[in-house]
DNA sequence: TCCTATGTTGTATG
DNA sequence: ACATACAACATAGG
């Protein structure tokens, strides 16, 4: 389910907890979230903790805890990827877990809880006085100045045989995008998903950076911030169901998987060029 | 029963 | 070594 905005909409939801002291963790431990991840020492640092604030990078979310015994430059580092059914949300503080509730901060006035029923998701841990290399080392943000119209392009060359749809998803470069997204950039900047990516001429380029930068935007501003519905003259709230008419065109829309996702593409106006 | 799902990753192949 | 393609992961819902 979630993506740029949906990701920073859900890091929103535990913001009453921050400020706060974690009195308890409960975790699932054998739970696939954990994978790779010392839960033990999770349990044992996060308890007692001072939550104190929080960051979204893309798809990747980082929640930073001060702890009372260690030195006063240290901090506990917990990272969350919500996978494709993960959510944050917050109980009351009497709240037991149920099956999908992996991780629960226990504080004195509520509960946060991260839920993931498919377990694609994932928890990382450290504790350090700087950033852990699996949060520093994140890409740079879409809507950061390090993301150029020359960095795309540099990034379209290497991938220059892909199809545009299969290389929109790659995280190392476009951080947050999902499989909606791809297809919305896509449908605004009129570029076919099956398009390679190294036959994009300069002028697409520029349309396809504009339109990054802009679907970002927009998502955080009407998703992100409470979970609006979009607008109908976005892809969005027409992509799902089979049938439906692009919201520019008219014409039907089209579905098939490309790069292995399912992919919807208005054939009105995004066009194969050889 | 079969198919689908807003994501990543390990592995095989070129 | 690098780029590409795809099965696998685990669960719920139509």
């Amino acid at each position: 389910m979630p993506e740029l905005a949906e990701v920073d909409y859900f890091r929103k939801q535990w913001n009453p907890g921050l400020g706060h002291r974690i009195d308890e963790v409960l975790i699932h431990p054998k739970a696939r979230v954990f994978r790779g991840t010392d839960a033990a020492r999770l349990i044992r640092a996060l308890t007692g903790a001072l939550l104190e604030r929080s960051e979204a990078r893309g798809k990747q979310m980082l929640f930073v805890a001060r702890e009372k015994t260690r030195r006063a430059n240290d901090r506990a580092w917990l990272g969350l990827h919500l996978g494709m059914t993960g959510e944050l949300r917050v109980e009351p503080p009497d709240f037991s877990p149920a099956r999908h509730d992996h991780l629960v901060l226990r504080q004195a006035a509520r509960a946060l809880v991260f839920q993931d029923a498919r377990l694609f998701g994932r928890v990382l841990f450290a504790e350090s006085a700087t950033a852990p290399a699996w949060w520093a080392k994140l890409p740079p943000d879409l809507l950061s100045v390090s993301f150029t119209v020359k960095t795309l392009a540099d990034f379209l060359r290497r991938r220059a045989r892909a199809p545009i749809k299969a290389v929109l998803l790659m995280q190392e470069r476009f951080p947050g995008i999902g499989n909606w997204m791809a297809d919305e950039i896509l449908w605004r900047a009129a570029i076919h998903p099956r398009q390679p990516a190294g036959s994009l001429d300069a002028p697409a380029i520029r349309a396809l950076y504009r339109e990054i930068r802009a679907v970002c935007r927009n998502a955080l501003r009407v998703i992100g911030t409470d979970w609006s519905e979009p607008p109908d003259t976005w892809l969005f709230n027409h992509r799902w169901k089979k049938g439906s008419a692009c919201p520019r065109t008219g014409a039907k829309l089209m579905h098939a998987a490309i790069g292995g996702r399912t992919t919807c593409w208005s054939p009105a106006r995004q066009k194969l060029v050889t």
